[in-house]
DNA sequence: TGTACATCAGTGAACGCGCGTTCACTGATGTAC
DNA sequence: TGTACATCAGTGAACGCGCGTTCACTGATGTAC
C-alpha cells in the first residue's frame, strides 16, 4: 500500500535520526559538551557534515536533544530503581533506591551528568522541551512524600516561610505540608550536591570511600525526610 | 641604586601580570570559561596576542591562574564574613555567616563559581597549585567544628564507617568524632549543592524565594551540625 | 660617568586547525493521474 | 501499470571565522667594566 512506501522513507529517516543521536551521545561521553561538534558527529555517523542539517537545525538543537535524552535516561533509571522495590509500602527502601540510582547513573555517565547538572553552557538557553523530562527525578521523590503524608497529617509549617513556589506545595506536594515539602526540596538538591562534589573532584582529600560516605549520608537524609514512622 | 632600576622593570612586569589577570577575570565574567580565549584577553589588555606568552605559558595556565585566584577570593570573602561575627563563641552565627557568604559570592560571580564548582573543563587537569586555596572554605567550616568539640567530647562514631579519609578525621577535624565529621562534610557539600541548584537553574518552578529557602535550609543545617549546645 | 653587550617586553606576520553553516547539485524515492 | 513531476536525503566545495601558538624582529631597559 501507499502508506508502506511512505513508511519506508519515514523509517529510514527515523533510523538515521537515532544513529545521529547515538553518535552524539558517544561523542559527548568522549569529549564532553563544550567540545561536542556537529562535524565530529557527522564523521562518526559516516556522512558529510552538511547532511546532519537535514536532521538537526543547529548545534544548539543537538545539545537540546542530548539534554532531553539525558534527563529521560536518568528519569527512566530512577523510576526503574524505584519500581524494583517489591514492598511498595517501604518508602525508605524506595528513597534509598532512588538516591543510589542517581549516583550510579551519574558515575556511569559523567559527561552527560555534567551537561545536565554542571555549569550551564554559556549562551545556550534550554528551551521548554527540556522542562518536563527534567522533572522526572523530583517527581519520583515527591511521590514518596505524598504517599507518606497526603491526607494523613495536618499541614506543617507556615505557608510561604519555606521560600517554595506556593503552587508546588499545593499540587505535586499537596498535603505534605510546607516545612516537610521544603525539607524534601532541600534533600533533593543535597543528593545532587553530593554526587556533583564526588564527580567533580571536590572530595579528593576528604572522602576516601564514596560508596560508604554516600550510604551514610542517605541514612541521614532518611531520618530527616520523615519517611520513617 | 642598581636594585631600584631592576625593580622598575620588575614592577612593570608585575603590573602587567595583574592587568592580564584582571582582563582574564573580566572576560571570564562575560563569556564564561569554555569561551575564554588568550586572544580576547590580549585584546582587552591592549597588546598583541603573542605578547601574552611573555606572562602566561598557555591557555591552561591562564585557567589555572583564574581558578587559584577564584578560590582565594571566595576564601577571603568567607573568612571575612566569619571574622565579622563579633561574638567568636557564637559558632552558629559564624556558621550562618559562612554559608551566606558562599551563596552571596556565587551569585555575584556566577561564571567564576561555575568554573570552580561546575563541570570540570574537559581535558584540563588542575595542578597542585589549586589544592591549597581550594581548601579555605572547608577549613573555615572545620574550624567551627573543632572549636566546638575538640577535647570536649569523647569520640563519636565507628572509625572508618563514614567513608572519610582517616587522615582528615585525625588532623583538621581532630577530636570532632567520626560521625560528626562526616556530617560536617555532608553539610559542606550540601551548601554548594543548594547554591549550584539555584545558580544553575534547577530551582526554577520549585523555589520562588531563594533567600528565604536558603535561610530555612541553613536553619536545618545548624540543627544537624551540632553547633548548638 | 660612558660604553659594549645582554636581557627582556612587545610586535606583527604567519602556521595550521577545526568549526558552524550555506548552497547548488545529483540521484533516489514517493505521488498524482 | 506507466509516465511526469515533486519531494527528499545526501554530497562536496566553499564561506568566513577565531583560535592557540611560534618565530624572527625591534627597541628599550639593565649590567659589567
Amino acid at each position: 500500500m501507499a502508506s508502506t512506501a511512505a513508511t519506508v522513507r519515514a523509517d529510514a529517516r527515523h533510523a538515521m535520526s537515532e544513529a545521529i543521536l547515538d553518535a552524539a551521545r558517544r561523542q559527548l561521553a568522549e569529549v564532553g559538551a563544550p567540545a561536542l561538534s556537529v562535524r565530529a558527529v557527522a564523521r562518526e555517523v559516516g556522512m558529510a557534515s552538511s547532511a546532519i542539517y537535514r536532521y538537526v537545525s543547529s548545534r544548539d538543537e543537538l545539545l537540546t536533544m542530548l539534554i532531553v535524552d539525558g534527563y529521560d535516561r536518568l528519569g527512566e533509571s530512577v523510576e526503574a530503581a524505584d519500581r524494583a522495590v517489591v514492598d511498595r509500602e517501604d518508602l525508605v527502601a524506595r528513597f534509598r533506591a532512588i538516591g543510589r540510582s542517581i549516583r550510579a547513573w551519574a558515575i556511569a555517565n559523567p559527561h552527560l551528568y555534567a551537561l545536565l547538572y554542571g555549569s550551564p553552557v554559556p549562551g545556550y538557553v534550554a528551551p521548554e522541551t527540556t522542562v518536563a523530562p527534567a522533572t522526572r527525578v523530583s517527581l519520583a521523590l515527591a511521590t514518596l512524600l505524598r504517599e507518606r503524608f497526603s491526607g494523613v497529617s495536618e499541614d506543617v509549617g507556615v505557608p510561604g516561610a519555606s521560600g517554595l513556589q506556593a503552587e508546588l506545595v499545593a499540587t505535586i506536594l499537596h498535603g505534605v505540608g510546607e516545612e516537610r515539602a521544603r525539607r524534601g526540596v532541600e534533600i533533593w538538591a543535597e543528593i545532587f550536591g553530593l554526587v556533583s562534589f564526588e564527580l567533580f573532584g571536590h572530595f579528593v582529600g576528604s572522602v576516601a570511600d564514596g560508596d560508604r560516605f554516600f550510604e551514610a549520608s542517605l541514612d541521614d537524609m532518611v531520618k530527616r525526610i520523615g519517611l520513617l514512622d
